[in-house]
DNA sequence: TATATGCGCAACTATTTGGTTTCTCAAAAT
DNA sequence: ATTTTGAGAAACCAAATAGTTGCGCATATA
């Protein structure tokens, strides 16, 4: 069973479980109220995302309160650097070609 | 049929394949040989890609050039732009903190 | 013109996925 | 002590996915 961040961000419910979380700590059942799904289906979606390491649970009574585990999500923050660099070479080359046009007017 | 750049990525080989494509355009064939599948199972992919405009078909002759959109990958960016922002000041109480300790010694 | 090559498409298969329902267990509330 | 509540686990199902093989259609090459 493949089990990385890509893939655990592929689902847009978990998307927003992750942006949920990120505010605050929350439980299955706060969770679920914020979906048009049942507890268990939210469950499931945070038993893979705990799996990838991208939140944590944290037992108080007996609910479960999941944390977001923000150093996972740098992931994919690296795996973007490298387009990143080409991005920002395209936007200089832009830039370059502006400041010749400007140069050419003037 | 979901579609959508998160999903897109969620596969190792795709994620490959646009690493691949960033560096330079390639064809359906040029790019099996970097695989362990057939030309047809990396089509299925180019399909998949160019149905969520993140790489685009450039016809020369009879074969298919695959260039990659960056635009596209902007997405992934746009959508980690909050969860950087709590990394971001995570680090600056980190940093906060270290300079407290700092002044503490002096 | 005949053949080879590059490629997308369709049909089929095995596996994975997201969801549901049902069950059990432990912690709170009555 | 009994009932309610929060939650994971298991069994099941429909849909989606990743891959395969076989096909047809162009564009090159002989």
């Amino acid at each position: 069973m493949r089990r990385d961040v890509f893939q655990a961000i592929a689902d847009p419910t978990r998307r927003a479980i992750i942006a949920l979380i990120a505010l605050q700590a929350m439980t299955p059942n706060a969770l679920a109220e914020h979906f048009d799904t049942t507890r268990q289906a939210v469950s499931k979606h945070l038993r893979i995302l705990t799996e990838c390491e991208l939140i944590k649970p944290e037992q108080q009574g007996r609910e479960i309160y999941y944390t977001l585990e923000i150093e996972k999500m740098k992931e994919i923050d690296k795996w973007l650097e490298q387009f990143r660099k080409i991005w920002e070479s395209r936007f200089n080359q832009l830039d370059n070609l502006l400041s010749k046009l400007k140069n050419k007017k003037s």
